[in-house]
DNA sequence: CCTGTTTATTGAACGACGTTCATTTGTGTG
DNA sequence: CACACAAATGAACGTCGTTCAATAAACAGG
């Protein structure tokens, strides 16, 4: 039984959110519970209460770790490309290796804003907005004609439609493919978005 | 309390279902419980699993009628268009309507879809197929040089994106995308995709 | 009409869930 | 050493899916 000021706030906090990660990890989504959790961080329910507001606070927090990480992850991906087509390739890859290396987490995540009812909180929205950035800014450069307000709504366009791909993916549920593979479909789609993006929104 | 002999096991089964139905779009997937759906049809829990393998057969069961549904709501409206192209927006349009109009039973159908681990029941994947049929019927008429192998694949990408965005707005979640609604993230996804795809593989 | 058998239906019971809060227990102060 | 404070507990509540011994209704034979 931990003991009164075995651990701060701060550090049962910390200690509460790794753990959510690894039972996420191994066990999935449904397996998280507040008895589980306060047991993997060796204290009980109560104390849990005591430093989230909820177990979809704690959902919450890890997912914004999730988002941090997505982020990371892409940007480290989307270096300077020979040709600006291969940039938004290199992220889409990069989006479906993500989600494929860290399903769970990436699972919990989409699974979170899809079951929240009302408004996502601003610390959500604005992780997400960042992720949208890195899609506009590979966008960008093959439309010199395009106003930002055009750019930003291809992206989104775009990217909705690689995490329509990738979840067909994470779900494996590659039956429904028609024999191909997540990458296969993502590089058929942007080939062909790209196509038409360019041909209205590049001189030249 | 309803007697012995009131209803057949089928009428059960029927009823069951109704109520199932009324309970997921009065309250959501997370709002049917097996004691409220028992209630609803006046039987107790009991008699509910002398009918259903559990609860999860219950949902499985509702999904298949949505996904006949589904079917004959995009059947319905894929009628012949003047331009081939034509055909497939209105599918587009029809299946974010479905959503839209239907988005309790269309959300539980991709819940369970998505957190099903294992292999989808046959039914399921067959009913799935027969809907990508209808994008394949309305895609095949604008690439008369491509396969069928390359429709088909053609097909589950532009659907897994079309889906990805009918995501977007059945979770509400349209903050995202950039001030668009799903109608015109999808014409202008199906528009720039359709430019690519005609000429790879159309000819003249 | 009564009795015994069959069987449809029940609902209490089980273990697990999220959440609360009165109670306990360790810590630091006077 | 006792008191006050606060950290941590864990029993309790109402929910969930699921099971299965017990019950009660229908029927058959006399």
């Amino acid at each position: 039984m931990a003991r009164r000021n075995d651990h701060s706030r701060e550090e049962i906090h910390q200690m509460a959110l790794d753990a959510a990660e690894r039972i996420v990890v191994a066990e999935g989504y449904k397996g998280l519970s507040a008895r589980k959790l306060a047991a993997a961080i060796d204290y009980t329910v109560g104390t849990l209460y005591l430093v989230f507001e909820n177990l979809d606070d704690v959902v919450r927090q890890v997912n914004e770790r999730t988002l941090d990480k997505l982020y990371a992850w892409l940007q480290a991906r989307s270096g300077a490309s020979t040709r600006p087509e291969e940039a938004v390739f290199a992220l889409a890859r990069a989006y479906i290796a993500y989600a494929e290396n860290d399903a769970p987490r990436w699972n919990m995540l989409f699974e979170y804003i899809a079951a929240q009812g009302g408004a996502l909180p601003a610390s959500h929205l604005q992780k997400v907005g960042k992720v949208f950035g890195l899609v506009e800014a590979a966008l960008a450069p093959l439309a010199d004609r395009a106003s930002a307000t055009e750019v930003e709504q291809a992206a989104r366009v775009l990217w909705a439609s690689v995490h329509g791909i990738c979840l067909l993916k994470i779900s494996q549920r590659m039956e429904l493919a028609g024999g191909q593979d997540a990458e296969a479909m993502s590089h058929m789609l942007i080939e062909n978005f790209l196509r038409g993006f360019r041909s209205t929104h590049q001189a030249a």
